[in-house]
DNA sequence: GTCTATACATGGATAGAC
DNA sequence: GTCTATCCATGTATAGAC
């Protein structure tokens, strides 16, 4: 096998990813219960049973999904914590804007899945565990912004992760270029769910353009 | 019929109300789409098919328990629309404290099932409408607190509304007196979110008794 | 790795007696 | 208004040829 197979990935007909983005486009459109396979195939370009080739069973396409897309945001936001910040929010904010569009940027809204109850199975327990991580991550986020009795801060903390989605939610059901505005302004509302005292308009400019500057 | 029916409503077995309760809890706990009508009656006491003297289908039993938590919400929205405030914010407070108390106050989390797909569905045309009353409420309450541009103002709405949702999932998960605090807590948190000034301890104090006192 | 064909369970809904 | 019995569509998953 000396050569140089420089032929693309080829990703057109029937691969694991024709699979994947289907099933995303499906799952958050029409329900995760109410997808049939048999559409995921149609959709990907093959049979429905050829689906058995490239995942063990439904679910399994679903897990695969959600650690898809809960994994990237828990490292970015790792590699934040060991980031220092100019201005306090900074990084929160970037963590929430980065969130928001990684969601709103798959054609589907893959955050709206976290609660289904699909997701308590054991196929989900990897999801769920760096699903945690993230949790954590905003927490350390936070805390520095407004310091706050541990139960209190695990629902702060909930909050800016139930907020991310939320407004993903919102952002679908709006025009384009409203759509385009949603990440940033996520990343305001977090900041201002985060703290006690707000963030007035002069503020904000300041720490967008920390945020940026990460 | 002249005489006293003192007899209590008598909601033993059977009832609609027994149905509704049942599938409320089903619903939520295990989702729409996985709970069964065989299950939802069988926790009410009765056949599957005796469901079908009291709902039309499967979607009748959804669409019903959705109007009926969204509707007396919309109700006291409209009525404290029509009341003055001492405290700025006091009756958005007010609002999200009571639209979560009455999510939570039911054994389930029925907010969770808003963004249901099959909530798009004809049947669900009426919830739907109620739903948009209490958004527009919720935008006039959040309006003084915080000039806005129409699209910002909307989507400030609707990130409150989620809120409210979110706020719900996060109490289900943890202890029952920590539950019991989510409410307010959530109320201060919609405060936080509305507004770009935040709501710092202190005012918090007399915002939460002025919005009792409504 | 994709296909055809099909097994097999599940679940919503209806018929009709009591 | 509740029951028993059953129909029938749907949908996941498997078997086995190419």
């Amino acid at each position: 096998m000396p050569s140089h197979d420089l032929s693309p990935p080829a990703v057109t007909r029937g691969g694991r990813a024709q699979v994947l983005a289907a099933a995303a486009e499906l799952f958050t459109r029409d329900g995760y219960a109410a997808t049939t396979t048999r559409a995921v195939a149609e959709r990907a370009g093959i049979r429905q049973s050829t689906l058995y080739h490239h995942f063990a069973n439904k679910d399994d396409i679903l897990a695969t999904l959600l650690e898809g897309t809960v994994a990237p945001t828990a490292a970015y936001a790792e590699r934040l914590l060991t980031t220092a910040e100019a201005v306090p929010g900074a990084r929160l904010w970037a963590l929430v804007r980065f969130n928001t569009e990684l969601l709103l940027g798959g054609l589907s809204n893959l955050g709206a899945l976290y609660q289904l109850p699909e997701v308590r199975g054991e196929r989900f327990a990897g999801f769920r565990q760096t699903r945690c991580r993230l949790a954590a991550a905003y927490r350390e986020l936070i805390s520095p912004l407004q310091p706050l009795p541990e139960a209190e801060l695990r629902l702060r903390g909930e909050l800016v992760l139930g907020l991310v989605e939320g407004a993903v939610a919102v952002a679908r059901g709006c025009s384009e270029q409203d759509a385009a505005e949603v990440p940033a302004a996520a990343a305001d509302a977090a900041v201002r769910l985060a703290s006690d005292y707000g963030c007035p308009a002069e503020h904000l400019a300041l720490l967008r353009a920390a945020a940026l500057a990460l």
